[in-house]
DNA sequence: ATCCAGTAAC
DNA sequence: GTTACTGGAT
């Protein structure tokens, strides 16, 4: 047997049993795939569970509200994707009548398919023949094959993408693709792989070299930028003060509060004195309490967060601020950190 | 602290 | 071509 076919047949034996593989409908494996885009199967099958409930149909996701959208993908991290989702379904909406494309050349075109996505997408509903190349692909590869070139170098990238278009079998590309995914997953796994149960061990680079835990080779990333957020938290009692976060920025166009932005740990009298502060909270600003500052990460930032409850009534606006009554609350779209925040707060 | 089922924006 | 996006597990 060829290294597919040993994998296949791993595959068919071994495959865990999930919803999106039971089905070639390219909608459904579309909402599976974004999903689980940068997110483990345990934490994304219960957000998948939700939307395909929701959203039967790509007519009925078109037909949605950004705010649904966002707040059905709350905690899942990467915002952008859901976003991305909605403009999506309009497109196939306007451009396909609402029947979703299974050509990899029609889902490229797509917002928020990329190669990865435009070729699983393919490959599982139509069984065309491309090659996918995620995170596992990458690491079974370069593993069994002994290869040294980062896998986020642009040379690594278009290496692998041709191993992978050679290793695929093109009779059962569905088959092969989600064979050696999973077989990525559950044995070739990043740390600790199962190499005393692989089918493919003999023939393996790093198997025989002893090198799985210096493959695959990755280009360190950059450092992350330190910013300092000071929210305010006002309410009336019945209602809070929110605000609808811009386009360009983490968070983009969910809701936090009010907020400043410092160049560091602001000492209070600073902050209370701050031009934004005064512009928008008076001269008299009355803190009632002022939270620790906690630190959030994200990929590329390190927010330094504190948390600012006041007294007295802004005495003036941002367009994108809002008066949001506390029961309608759990309607908002919310990072992690805010929704964290409001529910300890009203709890 | 580091790693991970990618894509879009710059 | 390079960098920015999340949250959770380890």
């Amino acid at each position: 047997m060829n290294f597919s076919d040993e994998l296949v047949n791993w595959y068919t034996q071994n495959k865990r049993d999930l919803p999106w593989r039971h089905t070639t409908d390219a909608y459904i494996i579309w909402l599976s795939e974004i999903i689980l885009q940068q997110t483990r199967v345990e934490q994304g099958l219960p957000y998948f569970y939700r939307f395909a409930e929701t959203y039967p149909a790509v007519t009925d996701f078109a037909a949605a509200e950004e705010n649904e959208i966002l707040k059905l993908w709350q905690g899942l991290g990467y915002y952008s994707r859901g976003r991305n989702m909605l403009k999506t379904a309009r497109m196939v909406q306007d451009l396909y009548g609402g029947k979703f494309p299974t050509r990899y050349a029609d889902l490229i075109k797509l917002k928020g398919i990329g190669e990865y996505t435009a070729a699983a997408i393919a490959s599982f509903s139509s069984n065309e023949a491309k090659a996918v190349v995620d995170g596992n692909v990458y690491r079974v590869l370069a593993r069994y094959l002994g290869i040294f070139e980062p896998i986020n170098s642009t040379a690594g990238k278009k290496l692998f993408q041709l191993k992978a278009n050679d290793f695929l079998n093109k009779k059962n590309s569905a088959l092969h693709n989600q064979a050696v995914m999973e077989f990525g997953a559950m044995v070739c796994k990043p740390k600790n792989p199962a190499c005393g149960i692989c089918p493919v061990r003999l023939d393996c680079y790093a198997f025989k070299h002893n090198a799985t835990t210096s493959l695959p080779v990755k280009l360190k990333t950059v450092k992350v930028r330190q910013r300092y957020f000071n929210y305010f938290l006002y309410t009336d009692g019945e209602h809070i003060l929110m605000n609808k976060r811009d386009e360009s920025d983490i968070w983009a166009n969910m809701y936090d509060l009010p907020m400043i932005e410092t160049d560091g740990i602001a000492p209070v009298n600073k902050l209370i004195t701050h031009p934004e502060a005064v512009n928008y909270f008076g001269e008299a600003l009355e803190i009632s309490t002022i939270s620790e500052v906690k630190k959030h990460i994200l990929t590329h930032q390190q927010l330094y967060i504190r948390f600012i409850t006041i007294a007295k009534q802004p005495v003036s606006l941002k367009p994108n601020w809002f008066f949001i009554k506390v029961e309608n609350l759990q309607t908002l779209p919310l990072s992690k950190v805010i929704f964290i925040f409001l529910d300890n707060f009203l709890n």
